[in-house]
DNA sequence: TATCGTATGTTATAGCATAACACGTCAAGA
DNA sequence: TCTTGACGTGTTATGCTATAACATACGATA
């Protein structure tokens, strides 16, 4: 069903544990932040959970669209922004996509393999490389909010394959 | 004239040197690679040079068209793309714009730092910055072929400004 | 039950990027 | 010299990505 190589890591494992998982985080989350995971908002964390793989606002539209749900990008992008804000997404800048976050709640920073073959996008733990970014920034007098770290290449499957 | 603060670092320097500087460095570097700098390029290259801050292509066409080039988008995103394959100009993708390269021909692995006020980029050194990345790449047996690391916050200057 | 804040839905438009084809130039080889 | 092919540029057309602005609905609370 889903071509794509893992994308939590680039190895199989138990896919429908993990989707239900991040689901039952996101709720945990949520609620402890005193904000709402509504039926469309939910809806499209599923969906990204499902697709296990960075989707496009658009590709998004369409499944809510098939199920009822509104059908103009905006209903999309905000629900989208809204788990990004939230730490249950990510935006994947290079693909111009959406990815589920696979550690949720923890704090983390992430860092993104995007393989160019068969755009399977993996979050690398990153604490070391925001360390060492920190470290440049503070040299400069630049305070760092926010980063996107994004690396393209190719993972252990494609290069496998290409060997 | 340019209301941004600097993007090279994030102080006042010699700008003319620093244009000129530039146009010089990648005039050797295409001669060493045997690539032509033809006039739109150069022109494009120029135009980022002297913008000193990033821009969009259309902001870029718009000047193009404007010295007598073709005024179709393709035009500016053949020259750009060109630029960045030759390391002479950068993408920065969070800002959907290009900005020319500070240390052209240097193998320099950039990261932008990005002031959310006021929209000025430097590039910092980030060689540590890579090899934490390039570790947690191997980690997961993923090999990088290119990568953006991109933050965003405040610049000295509008730090400064905001206390 | 009136009101306010939040979320959703919708219309319209703005902004970013590329596919595909036509034309011109220049250099290498027949 | 002619031809051929690679490369660069120009153009038309289109597709994809994203947001502004406004209307509607719903729920919590006073």
């Amino acid at each position: 069903m889903d071509p794509a190589p893992d994308a939590r890591a680039f190895a199989h494992h138990d896919h429908a544990h993990c989707a239900g998982d991040g689901l039952a985080r996101a709720e945990a989350l949520v609620a402890e932040k005193g904000v709402r995971l509504t039926p469309v908002r939910r809806r499209v964390l599923e969906i990204l959970l499902e697709a296990h793989r960075a989707l496009g606002a658009y590709d998004v539209l369409q499944r809510l669209a098939a199920e009822g749900f509104g059908n103009q990008p905006p209903v999309a992008y905000r629900a989208l922004d809204f788990l990004v804000e939230q730490g249950l997404a990510h935006r994947i800048r290079r693909l111009n996509a959406f990815t589920a976050c696979m550690h949720p709640g923890t704090a983390h920073a992430p860092a993104f393999l995007i393989c160019r073959v068969c755009d399977a996008v993996a979050e690398a733990p990153a604490a070391p490389v925001h360390a060492a970014l920190d470290d440049a920034a503070a040299a400069l007098g630049f305070v760092i909010e926010r980063s996107n770290i994004e690396a393209s290449g190719l993972c252990p499957t494609c290069r496998g394959a290409a060997a």
